[in-house]
DNA sequence: CAGTGGTCTAGACCACGAG
DNA sequence: TCGTGGTCTAGACCACTGT
């Protein structure tokens, strides 16, 4: 069948992928918003698959707010997205998304006992050691978030050793194959320490959110604890969400 | 087949409901975090529907964070959950969620012109006529946050006149039979001005979130526009993300 | 009424994980 | 090697929407 590439991930491949490449193509020059998308039935036919390998590419385009769904009605264009769905995303891939280049300052990698605070939020006994990063993320240049991030050392052995460039992420993934697949996270309104101020270039008591994020990797173990502050003049949280679609 | 019910909604029936239920409560009753849930061809069997109706339903408790799936290995429960998975809900329904009694204060409800930044909001001319609700939420009675909803007078007529009580979604899917099934959000930090500070109780310049939202029904209509300020000394964002499965 | 999405059946092959 | 989840085929009946 020739269809399998052992180097490439689930659904980089497969009839489902190229069929979604040709809808949003589709929907983002061939389309307008609330256009009515092809039916189900039509695109398996044309495309040479099954109904439900379309079905489930359109539902998938449907979670990303892309197409909206009526029954008995048809699949439809929605409105450009105006902001992006709730997802995990590097600070990296945040800041692109947004048009902005990422970058960092004044970072710091050392080993450290966990404590009271890291411990209880990565399960694990306060003295047991944690790589602490610390860095001044940037946005063109300018300073966005102050971040600090803590990992279990046993999971990263040798990383307060080699120090790291661009996105934390890409590099767990590539050096100890750790993907952050989810995280739970927190977000709470602040106003800046003198301290933070500084360190950001903003007033003191400048309004600021304080996100709290503890990230799981695909067994649920706790990769990453982390604690970020965010200028609340450069940033705001935005997001697509959905109702229950059932009890 | 006896299968149908015509008065009950999609998905309240079905031989998947019935599933889900049973692996809801074996999820909250028989099995621990991280323990083996029964393989797809093992419920297939056991429940006398096919893989792909099993499958269904494991995917969908994954994506609401009770279990997690691992190829070659198996599905397994998570740990308990401690914040909420990222859906559009009420303030009753977040407050009930946290454990909270909700409430309404100084409730005004007036119709108006829509103004610059409603009809923008809303997309409807500036002249055209919206309903305003104007309301300081309470959480077991103390003040939680202030609200001001608009929607456009066309879409709830009469809606000024009677009075409502309780969750305004409600409201719009009994009267109107308006559901608001997915919202575009935005969250900003930032501080209480006098007014604000006065209506909630907290002294002036005390942190806060501003939330603005635009509800959507089913077929992309926008049924209501929202701004919010939240006491952050009260309230916190928590979610669950998950990165995304795929470029 | 015809056409749409929502659900389901009964199989199949593949890639991956663990013993 | 064997069991798992990931993907796919080729049909089917139902509920709902719009004409």
């Amino acid at each position: 069948m020739s269809v399998s590439d052992p180097t490439a991930p689930p659904h980089r491949s497969g009839k489902g992928a190229q069929l979604r490449e040709h809808l949003i193509s589709l929907i983002e020059s061939g389309l307008q918003p609330h256009d009515r998308m092809p039916a189900e039935r039509e695109l398996a036919e044309a495309f040479g698959v099954t109904r439900l390998t379309a079905r489930r590419v359109l539902d998938r385009l449907r979670q990303e707010g892309r197409v909206y769904r009526s029954r008995g009605a048809g699949t439809f264009v929605s409105e450009p997205r105006i902001a992006k769905t709730v997802e995990l995303t590097s600070f990296s891939d945040d800041m692109r998304a947004r048009g902005l280049r990422p970058g960092s300052l004044h970072m710091t990698v050392r080993l450290m006992a966990a404590g009271a605070e890291v411990g209880a939020a990565l399960q694990l006994s306060p003295r047991d050691k944690v790589v602490q990063i610390y860095r001044v993320r940037t946005a063109d240049d300018a300073p966005m978030c102050i971040e600090h991030s803590y990992l279990p050392d046993a999971l990263v052995p040798g990383l307060a050793d080699a120090p790291l460039e661009g996105s934390l992420y890409e590099a767990l993934a590539s050096r100890y194959g750790l993907d952050v697949e989810k995280a739970e996270q927190s977000i709470h309104a602040t106003v800046l320490d003198t301290g933070a101020a500084v360190a950001l270039g903003v007033p003191e008591f400048s309004p600021a959110f304080q996100v709290r994020r503890i990230g799981f990797d695909a067994r649920g173990r706790r990769v990453e604890y982390a604690q970020s502050i965010y200028r609340a003049d450069r940033y705001s949280y935005d997001m697509v969400i959905y109702r229950r679609t059932e009890g």
